[in-house]
DNA sequence: TTGTACGCGTTATCAA
DNA sequence: TTGATAACGCGTACAA
């Protein structure tokens, strides 16, 4: 790699260093005669300006950096892809590098994180995977390093990020289901710990209580994995009021359901109707298709990096959080109860509870 | 964002810049009291040297690039993601920046490309997504920058690759579906621009020549995107001797043609066989799971790293080519022909027609 | 064993 | 309008 420097441009100009530099960077101080003589050199030359140079003397990255945490087993991981590719866009557009790591990203102490921060590769941060008292909030916080958080923790909200709104969705999609008629409805959950099943349950509770349904907490299951989810249906379709719909708070516990029904004998949506947070190729592919609320993942990186751009640029803005309403996409695996004897025979039960609940 | 230079370090501990940069680079012309004395006083500044000034000086950015396609609506594209963790586990492990650009990666004078190429952010690249003649390797070649290859072209590949085998999977999976005793196997492509589709397709022929089994170019569809699989499929069913078994060269046409002979009201694999080349997570949820070659894109991901790595070290070192051979896992798309009256009749028909082709 | 001086490529300051 | 000079933070001959 042969590298042609602004000496280069300047020897051939005739010029000294500093006018190239001048003409090039747009002065307004240097004669348009000048100016065009350069470019000209600039072009036959070939020459760039080396970002490093560039960024060293101005105390300027002109990058932020991206850790992707690696729960790559995950089925929903898809749209971290996408999510990826609307940073890119913006980034491209601002002529900002983007820097991923993909080690550990909750491992404040660990050698990913820590190139980026303290050798001051980027100017800023797009932190995911919020968890509840997240080391990084606080260390970034201290470093002044400009960051942007995608999900949110749930005690401390006092920075800026970007968030799929997780209450709205489920409310959408209870108030959908609810609409069809049922009455008893399980959730299915993750881990508390991650933010988003934090809200995403809230709005779970929020629903049945604006509809005045009975909150029944032998219809709610947290902290499930992918294992998880086929006993925890059997479960719950044994109770004695069993419920005849489910909400999965994210596609591949929605994904387990079916499979898990399907091998009790379930037909979804007939004997059982499921809904899913989460709208991913693999719900779409589903059979039948899953009814689901999405947003647009590369919207949302596209939002990030602009929020992190901003911010870097002026970092005593006032603290922008956003919050990306999905949409509900209705499709066949959601319908009214009671299709069928056991649906019939459920409902019938729940409505019982449901009156004895009032 | 403060930041503790190597000046101030020196400065607290009563030494000269040289002699802490010694010391912390670990050379050993420096006494073990001073270097301790350094080290404590670095520990206790938060000191961390800038990578900028650091790459400036030594001409090496320490930093390698990757360009993403933006086919992002492909189902396929999960892969990327493991992809780019294995890439950056390689990164991390080696102590390199990960640069990635999301712009239109085949564009070469565009934007994305040049970025990383001409300001020197990087010392290599990964390039993705080659085509037949693709502009970059003659642009990276000239410009003696060291890069890698994920896929292959077909003309020219006097340049680091690396490369799924598809010709071999392509065989593992018509030596099992062949095995099976399908004599009528159709072939269905995208366009053969893909250099994976080249092979792919040539490992089909080979198969069947290994297998003198008659290779009727009616039974081959190329140029399918995911809405043409359903009229492809009708059509390779309406022939005189229709296939027993098709095989679908990537995940998304094996899905398409599974919907599509749902449609027809044909099941899988009762009247027709299906087998796929990627086993990604779609293929593996698809009702029947699908019977598929995959690989582990992670692992090619810390491969290619690792090449490029190597080659940015050592740049006259032998032209690195790896191929990895994919592994196949049979699952329930795939049953021996003549399984219901459709397919026995499908069947003799071809066996006719092999009697005929001899 | 340590310090001085210089260079990496660029932009900013100030004088001409 | 242009050019000489310093500075950014670091590494490294070379001298002490």
């Amino acid at each position: 790699m042969v590298m042609v420097t602004i000496k280069d441009v300047a020897r051939q100009a005739g010029l000294s260093v500093t006018t190239v530099s001048r003409a090039l960077n747009n002065y307004d101080d240097v004669a348009e005669a000048t100016r065009a003589r350069v470019r000209e050199v600039a072009t036959a030359l070939d020459y760039h300006p080396s970002a490093f140079a560039r960024n060293l003397q101005g105390s300027v990255a002109n990058a932020i950096g991206l850790g992707i945490p690696n729960v790559l087993h995950r089925s929903y991981d898809m749209s971290w892809l996408e999510f990826i590719g609307g940073i890119g866009a913006t980034c491209a557009e601002r002529d900002v590098d983007l820097l991923v790591s993909t080690a550990d990203v909750h491992d404040v102490d660990g050698q990913g994180f820590q190139r980026l921060v303290r050798e001051r590769r980027v100017d800023g941060l797009i932190v995911c995977d919020i968890r509840r008292d997240d080391a990084r909030i606080p260390y970034l916080r201290e470093r002044r390093l400009p960051f942007v958080a995608y999900g949110r923790a749930v005690d401390d909200l006092a920075y800026p990020f970007i968030d799929v709104d997780g209450a709205d969705g489920t409310m959408q999609v209870m108030a959908h289901v609810i609409g069809l008629g049922h009455r008893r409805i399980a959730y299915l959950g993750v881990d508390l710990a991650f933010g988003f099943s934090h809200y995403r349950f809230a709005g779970y509770s929020a629903a049945l209580r604006r509809a005045r349904l009975c909150d029944d907490p032998a219809l709610v299951r947290h902290g499930l994995g992918e294992q998880s989810v086929a006993p925890a249906l059997a479960d719950l379709l044994a109770l004695p009021d069993p419920p005849t719909a489910v909400f999965a708070e994210a596609d591949f516990l929605g994904l387990a359901v079916l499979r898990a029904a399907r091998a009790l004998g379930l037909a979804v949506p007939d004997d059982l109707s499921l809904a899913v947070f989460d709208d991913s190729l693999l719900v779409q592919h589903a059979d039948p298709p899953l009814t689901a609320v999405g947003h647009s993942n590369r919207r949302l990186g596209e939002d990030a990096a602009a929020l992190l751009l901003d911010r870097i640029t002026d970092p005593d803005r006032p603290l922008a959080q956003r919050l990306v309403a999905p949409t509900l996409v209705v499709r066949q695996s959601t319908a009214p109860p009671g299709n069928t004897q056991l649906g019939q025979g459920v409902d019938n039960a729940a409505l019982q509870v449901y009156h004895r609940c009032k």
